[in-house]
DNA sequence: TCAAAAATGTAAATAACTTACATTTCCACC
DNA sequence: GGTGGAAATGTAAGTTATTTACATTTTTGA
């Protein structure tokens, strides 16, 4: 989505000249230290004049080697990439620390990954289809799939969840052309999700996945919503995979919602009263809220 | 936890003389331009000498005004407070920058709010209770309750999930002084479960909350994992909120790890192999997958 | 009220960054 | 393969920003 200055120095290097590649070369190595380093220490350490420091910064875009610090800076703060591998002789600190650093870069890694023209047509998909099927794999993404499940249904959606491989089998062999198969499932690779899904295309069912890329499930689908938690983090790829398929459920959400227009929305806020004039907790029905506020900003404009 | 540079300056400000607070004042009404600013140009808007800054620099801990800024840069780039209201005019670019900014400041937010002698306490407490018993409300909670159930249980503990208001009192009454209640409800108000817990706690068994601070069920526990996402993020208060629980449980969950010490890693591992054998999807059970990295850690060590 | 200490400001020094221009290197063309 | 020109780099000087040294003012406590 957005690339970092880091990878932008990575890959703006091959087309700069000798002198500007060793600068960068140093920068790549050992950017923190490039920070607290003068200009001059810069060019000596990369063994060219101090100009082409700063010629390189302009090269970059920046006004001047001090902006160029500043913006580096703030991209280190962003990215810094945080020693994820707990190990139980951590501080309690750290390890708070390291899983939470870990699980905010994890989203900006989903962030990267994200292909907004993918979420639209999902998106597209799902407004219009005449019924929706959720499938999952296993207690986690079983609630996934309820809780999309879910919201599509406030969003006024024909939406359903199969959790077992049975009916999963039965729902897919009744989507008709009209339907749409979602599949849910980190690993991408359980046989009966598979089968299912297989069965639902052949009856001509579009089938959107969310799962990692390059998956049998994923080259099954028709629209996948690759999502891939960084490697150095597969000792909690449960939560850290948790997170980031909560996010593209709500992503969706929000797309599904601007897809079917104001009239959806307006629809939403009366299920909204409904709720409260029940007492009921609001946050137990987060998709209410959202479209609520959604409404609030539409009709102002 | 960590506080930000930002909000030294706020609390320091007091306790510095005229001219530097009026540096600090200067520095926190428009940050990011401090940034751009030269010292010269900052005190005089600060209608200083421009020595003053440089001591004020120096007052936070910096070598000087170059460092400062860097930090500051730093500093603002992590707390960027992102747009969070997403509207429907909104381009899908957009959506996806705002939801997920949104959450990993939220992530970064819960880090400041949590405290490690809470968690220490919680687990500790996890760690030892002869039985637990999970208390939720409402569907995404009953979820985040069968996942804490589930992982204690995968660690070896003796722990049950209610999601009945009827079984949440019948257990409640039957925890004697050997076992822990946990609850988790974000709005934490809903009387079946405040009645639950003061059941619980009038039979002697400690009480984990995870939700919101000074509500009635902060109030009415022992130990409080106060998460409180931002107010201005009521529009997603739902997957926010899952997020920050989802990763509050994560953290307990080593920390019970930790103070279970080896032999319980250990037993965990051989329920991993177990799973494998059986072809099972190992994202299924994500807190195996880390308590065996965890071990592989200890042996090496 | 006065002296000492702390805080601030002034002006000079130093260090960092930038520019101007000379030199070298590379490449296209003869 | 040599030559002119353009691009890249380096040298040295200039400019700006930061820091220091010290003088002045303000505050504090007797």
């Amino acid at each position: 989505m957005k690339p970092s200055l880091l990878q932008r120095l990575q890959t703006i290097a091959d087309s700069l000249p000798r002198a500007q590649q060793q600068v960068i070369a140093v920068l790549l190595q050992n950017p923190e230290n490039a920070l607290s380093m003068s200009v001059d220490a810069l060019a000596a350490q990369a063994r060219v004049s101090t100009p082409t420091i700063m010629r390189t910064a302009r090269q970059l875009g920046f006004e001047g080697v001090r902006e160029f610090k500043l913006a580096l800076a703030q991209d280190l703060a962003r990215a810094t990439p945080v020693h994820r591998s707990v190990n139980l002789q951590d501080s309690t600190g750290d390890i708070v620390q390291k899983i939470l650093g870990g699980a905010a870069a994890s989203i900006t890694g989903l962030q990267q990954q994200l292909q907004t023209g993918t979420l639209e047509k999902a998106a597209q998909l799902l407004a219009r289809a005449q019924r929706i099927d959720c499938y999952s794999v296993g207690a986690t993404s079983a609630f996934m799939a309820s809780d999309l499940q879910g919201r599509l249904f406030r969003l006024g959606r024909n939406a359903h969840a199969f959790h077992d491989a049975h009916l999963q089998l039965i729902s897919a062999a009744t989507l008709g052309p009209g339907g749409v198969a979602v599949a849910i499932s980190h690993v991408g690779r359980m046989p009966f999700v598979l089968e299912a899904i297989g069965f639902a295309k052949s009856q001509g069912a579009p089938v959107i996945a969310i799962t990692q890329p390059d998956t049998p499930l994923a080259q099954l689908a028709d629209v996948v919503i690759g999502v891939s938690v960084p490697p150095d983090a597969v000792m909690r790829v449960g939560t850290e995979a948790y997170i980031a398929h909560l996010l593209v459920i709500e992503l969706l959400m929000v797309l599904v919602l601007k897809a079917l227009g104001p009239k959806a929305a307006r629809q939403l806020s009366q299920f909204r009263s409904v709720l409260q004039a029940h007492g009921q907790d609001i946050d137990q029905h987060p998709a209410v809220d959202w479209a609520w506020s959604s409404i609030e900003k539409d009709s102002d404009s």
